[in-house]
DNA sequence: TAGCATTTGTGCGTATGTATG
DNA sequence: ACATACATACGCACAAATGCT
C-alpha cells in the first residue's frame, strides 16, 4: 500500500501499546470477521516488524481488556463487542437512544453539591458568575461495562433536589419531569476526544492511553430557558455518535 | 476543574507524551490565556508529580510541534492556542463554517480513481455492490496544519470527471455544483474516535499516539437522492464539532 | 553598574522499562 | 529464562539569559 512504517519507535508510545490500538481497530472495523480470530502471532510480528515478544505485550493487554481470548493450540479468539451507537437528535434522551442496543442499562449518582457556577458553567447556562449552581456527577452502565461519566449543572433554586429526584428513577429525564419540565431539547452541543484521564480509567474501566470522546451539551426547556449544562465523557472504543437529519 | 488526577506510569505510553497531551488541551481551553505562557517547569513538575527532565520532554515535544516558544530568563510562550470548531448542521459547508476562524484555508486532491463500490460504500449510497463508484481522496490545511484527510466516494455515471472540477476549485461544493447540484444536505452523520495511524501521521503532521475524529457522513440532494459518502479524519487537538439545534 | 531572583539550558550517574534475539 | 541495547525517568548540580532592584 505505502511505504511508511506501520508502528514507530521512540515515539513516546511504546510499540506494543500501537500494535494493540492497531489491532483494536483491525477487531472493529471487520477486518478479522472471516476467522473470528486474530491472526498468529508470529505472522503479527511479521506483518508489524516487530519481535514477537512485542506482539505478545499487545494481544496480553487487549486480553486485559477482554476483547480476546487466547487458546493454546488454536489462536486467539475475537470476543465480539459492538460498537454503541448514541443519536444526536434534537430531542437527545440517553435512555431512549440505547434501549434498543443494549441489554442491561443502569444509570448511578456519585456526587451531588450546591455551588457556585464557574466561569464556564455561568457562560454556558447565561447566569452571573457565581450564581448558585447544582452540580451532579453520574455515571452510565450497560452489559456491564462503563458507557458515560457525566457533570451536570442546573441552574438554582429552580432545581434543588433534583439529585435525589435522579436517584430514585436512574434517569435525567424524569428528575425534570418532576420538577415540572415535560420537555426539553438540545440547543447546542460541541463533541471532542482526548486521552483518558486516571478518572477515567476507573470510573469507565478504561485502560492506560484509551480515547474519550467529550460532549458539552445545554439543554433548554419548551419555554427556551436553559436548565442543564452537562460535560460527559465517553470511551471512544464502545460509544460513537450519530447526527440525523 | 480540580487536578488532583496525576499520569500513568507503566501504561505503554511515556510520561512526557501524556504530559504533553495534557498540557496541549490545557492550552486548548483556554487555561493558560492570563500570561500567554505555559507555567514554569518546577511548577508543572510539582503539579504532574514528575521530573523537570520529564517535563521539558514534553515542552520539547511541545515546541517541536510549533505550539510554543521557550525563551532563557523569561518562560515558555504559547503561539497557538485555539482549537477550530466545525460546525455540523443541515447544511454541513466545511469552507464556509471555517473560514472566520483559519486565515488561510486550503484543499488539495491526493487522489481519485472509479472502482466498483465496497459493501460499506454501497451500504451507505444505497447501490448494488460492485456497483461503479467514484473515489477521491483529498487533504484539507488551515494556517499550515492539517485539517482533514477524507475519502469521499460519488455514483457512476453521474459524477464521472468530479475530481477534476474539485481540483480546479479545491471546494466540493463548487465541483458538485458544476454537475448540477445547486444544493445538497446531510442525511446523517456518524462520529468517533480512533488513535492516529501512520497515513495520518504522515498526512496531518500528527505525532504517534494522537487522537483522530473520524466522520463518517451520507450526503443527498434537493431531491433526496444519495450523493456522496465520506469518511473524514480531522486531528482532535486541532478540531472540534458543534451541533446546533 | 552591580547584585539578586527567576527561568530555561546542560551534564552526569543511576534505576527501571521496552524491545530484540 | 537470559543477555544485550536503547529509551525513559529520576536526582542533583551548575551554567546562561532575563528582569528587577
Amino acid at each position: 500500500m505505502n511505504d511508511s512504517r506501520l508502528v514507530r519507535r521512540q515515539s513516546g508510545v511504546a510499540l506494543w501499546r500501537q500494535i494493540a490500538d492497531r489491532i483494536r481497530a483491525a477487531i472493529a472495523d471487520g477486518s478479522y470477521d472471516e476467522t473470528g480470530m486474530v491472526p498468529p502471532e508470529t505472522v503479527l510480528a511479521g506483518d508489524f516488524g516487530v519481535n514477537r515478544h512485542t506482539v505478545r505485550a499487545a494481544l496480553s493487554a487487549l486480553t486485559q481488556e477482554g476483547m480476546l481470548r487466547p487458546v493454546q493450540g488454536v489462536g486467539t479468539l475475537i470476543l465480539r463487542r459492538e460498537r454503541l451507537s448514541l443519536p444526536i437528535s434534537r430531542r437527545t434522551r440517553f435512555t431512549q437512544g440505547v434501549g434498543e442496543q443494549a441489554r442491561e442499562l443502569s444509570g448511578r449518582l456519585l456526587d451531588h453539591a450546591e455551588e457556585p457556577a464557574g466561569a464556564a458553567v455561568a457562560l454556558a447556562l447565561g447566569l452571573a458568575p457565581q450564581t448558585p449552581v447544582l452540580r451532579v456527577e453520574s455515571l452510565r452502565a450497560g452489559d456491564g461495562r462503563g458507557l458515560s461519566r457525566s457533570t451536570a449543572w442546573f441552574p438554582l433554586p429552580r432545581f434543588r433536589g433534583l439529585a435525589d429526584a435522579f436517584e430514585k428513577s436512574g434517569s435525567v429525564t424524569a428528575a425534570l419531569r418532576a420538577f415540572g419540565v415535560e420537555d426539553y431539547v438540545r440547543v447546542k452541543t460541541e463533541i471532542s476526544a482526548v486521552h483518558a484521564e486516571p478518572a477515567d480509567l476507573v470510573d469507565l474501566g478504561l485502560a492506560p492511553g484509551a480515547i474519550v470522546l467529550v460532549t458539552q451539551a445545554v439543554n433548554a426547556d419548551a419555554g427556551g430557558g436553559l436548565i442543564q449544562y452537562a460535560v460527559s465523557r465517553f470511551p471512544a472504543d464502545r460509544v460513537q455518535f450519530t447526527v440525523e437529519a
